[in-house]
DNA sequence: TAAGATTGAATCGTCAATCTTA
DNA sequence: TAAGATTGACGATTCAATCTTA
């Protein structure tokens, strides 16, 4: 059992879930205004792409992006629909899918990636030195890592 | 215009946003699995709380916690219909609403800390000194802040 | 029996429209 | 005309149940 939060802790806390939501906000807000995708989809685009051609299973993309089996595989019928990812039957596992990136979905990951950078400069780069970005960075990374 | 992101600027943003669902992600399945209210019922408690008597007008709730006017009024129902939150019409604003704390809202706030703050231990002060919680909480307070 | 993936039903969030009063 | 708040319609998420193959 671990003991209380001291009060630093907790506005750490309470400050990563607002800083999160405000620049989250921030970003959707740029994205939408350019008629682009939402920030779920970028996140798989990228991920696809990053796989190259032997694509990635359902399962391991639930891992890599935190969702769950049933939130993925709805978020994949609108991509598929879409036009941007491609589903495919899987050699290797009878009961597992393939998914893979589509010429459209390269294309439209390039034409959001632009439009991501400048918010994340905004909502970050112009608010913290290089030293200090370095040094949050580091510190999130605490967090995140498995115990 | 801003300019672009560099590497370390994008690396903090992409831990700022895993870091924020990971925690929230584990803290959220501590009060589910006690049976209590989400982490949105209880922001909607102590806000409240700490407004004592005069209570506070929706549209105020509503930039203090960066929610949508429509998901707060909704939001709302659902925690006056659970008797947790009392809604009266305004004095001083004919068209406007004044919320307070039910003694059910209150003791439900009093029972869901004790789980929320084990979490917030376990997820942030479990995997910080005490040093870096203050380092994180002072760099996260730069990106909270209005330009 | 369990893992990978999908689906139905219900819940929640979002957008635009609406209502009331300033 | 605009601000505060709510609502209808629609889209997205969640939970549990289901289907198929390991």
């Amino acid at each position: 059992v671990t003991g209380q939060p001291s009060d630093t802790v907790v506005r750490a806390w309470a400050r990563l879930q607002r800083a999160q939501q405000a620049t989250l906000t921030e970003v959707d807000r740029a994205l939408k205004a350019e008629q682009l995708p939402s920030l779920d989809w970028y996140d798989v685009l990228l991920e696809l792409e990053r796989s190259g051609e032997a694509g990635l299973r359902p399962f391991e993309l639930e891992r890599e992006l935190l969702l769950a089996q049933s939130n993925l595989s709805r978020l994949i019928d609108r991509m598929a629909a879409a036009g941007y990812v491609a589903r495919a039957a899987c050699d290797e596992d009878g009961r597992g899918r393939r998914l893979s990136l589509t010429e459209a979905g390269a294309q439209m990951r390039r034409r959001m990636w632009p439009v991501y950078a400048r918010s994340i400069q905004a909502a970050v780069g112009d608010k913290l030195e290089a030293a200090e970005a370095e040094t949050l960075a580091e510190l999130l990374g605490k967090l995140i890592s498995r115990p």
